[in-house]
DNA sequence: ACTCGATCTTTCCGTTGACAAGATAGCACC
DNA sequence: GGTGCTATCTTGTCAACGGAAAGATCGAGT
C-alpha cells in the first residue's frame, strides 16, 4: 500500500456514482467513499473540495456520456429519446445528480461545457424548439418516473418505446 | 410562550416544504425547522419519528394536493399536463420531495394513500394506458426540467402550454 | 382532584463535512 | 545525487447534525 491511492479522483467518481445510484445522494457520505477507497477522510477534499465538488464532477461526467449516447443515436426524436431513457437506466447515480441544482457547483466551468454539449447534442435534433422542448420532456419524464419507481416493467427502454413512440404521432 | 406549540405538526410541513423549495432537500436541517418553530431539536421526532418522516408527511400532502389539482383540472389530457405543471411550480418543495424514493418511507400508508389517489385521479383520465403513461412522462419532465433550472421563461404554466399541445398533438 | 396519554425538554452519543497544519512522494533541475 | 517544488495524502480538530433515552409538563376526561 503505497502512500498515493494511483487515481483517487476516478475511484472517488465511480464510487460516488455507484453509492447515489443505490441509496440516493442524500445518503451519501465523503468519509465512506475515503473509506472504501483506503485512503483517509480529508484525501478526497483535496481533488475536489467539498461534497458538492465531488457531484459536480459526477454531473460532468453524466452530461458528457449523454452527449455522446446522444450524438451516436442518430437524427431523429424516437431514436434520442430512447437513447435518453437508456442512458439514464445505464446510469441511475449520474442521472440523479445532473438535474438537481442544490447538489452541485451550477457555475463550474468543466460542467457548464458538459452541460452545453449535451444541450447542443439536444438542440441539433432539430430546428422546432417546441418539438425539442416536448421531446426532451417525455424522455426525461420518462426516465425520472422510471427511476423514481413509478413505472413498472422490466426494461426501460422496451418499456419507453411505445410511449415516446405515442408521443411523436401524437393522439392523447 | 407555553410549554406546547399548538400545531408542531403543521408548522414543520410548511417549513420542511418550504426549505427544500428554497435550498433543496440535501440542505435540509430537523434541528433548524425546529429552531424556528421555536421548540426543542428532539420534539420533531415525536410527530414523525424520523427526518424521512417528515419528508414523507410533505411528500403525502403533495399527492394530496396533486390529487385535488388533476381532478380540479377536467377531464382532458391537456388541461391535467398543465394542473401537474401548476401544481409543481407551486408546490416545488413538495414536488422535489414528492418522487424521491431514498428520501421518504416509501410504505408509509397515509403517504401511499395519497399516491393511489393521485395516480386514480391521473388513470382516470383516460382507458389508454399509453397514452396515459406518455401524457404523464410529458407533464412530468417539464415540470422536473422547470424547477431544475434547465428552461427559460418566466411563467411555467405558459411555457408548458404550447409543449404540451405539441404532445398532445404530435408531430415530433 | 386525579390519572393518563400526548407533547415537549434535556442530555448524551456517534457520524458527518469542513478546515488547518504537517508529512510524504515523485519530479524537474542542476 | 542532491535540492527544492508541487501535488497528494494524513492527522487532529471543530461545530452541526440525526437519533435515542429519560424525564418534565400539559391537558382532557373522569
Amino acid at each position: 500500500m503505497s502512500y498515493h491511492h494511483g487515481d483517487l479522483r476516478r475511484a472517488m467518481i465511480d464510487a460516488a456514482a455507484a453509492a447515489v445510484a443505490e441509496r440516493g445522494p442524500a445518503a451519501l457520505s465523503l468519509r465512506e467513499l475515503a473509506r472504501l477507497a483506503g485512503v483517509s477522510h480529508a484525501a478526497p477534499a483535496h481533488h475536489f473540495g467539498d461534497k458538492a465538488g465531488v457531484l459536480t464532477a459526477v454531473a460532468a461526467e453524466g452530461f458528457t456520456l449523454l452527449a455522446d449516447a446522444l450524438a451516436t443515436a442518430g437524427g431523429d426524436l424516437l431514436a434520442a429519446g430512447l437513447a435518453y431513457v437508456r442512458f439514464a437506466a445505464a446510469h441511475p447515480g449520474h442521472f440523479a445528480v445532473m438535474f438537481d441544482p442544490g447538489l452541485v457547483h451550477g457555475d463550474d466551468p468543466v460542467l457548464a461545457a458538459a452541460r452545453d454539449r449535451a444541450g447542443d447534442a439536444l438542440a441539433g435534433l432539430t430546428s422546432d424548439a417546441v418539438a425539442a422542448r416536448a421531446a426532451w420532456s417525455v424522455a426525461h419524464g420518462f426516465a425520472s418516473l422510471w427511476l423514481s419507481g413509478a413505472l413498472t416493467g422490466t426494461d426501460a427502454a422496451a418499456a419507453a418505446e411505445p410511449v415516446l413512440r405515442r408521443a411523436v404521432a401524437g393522439g392523447l
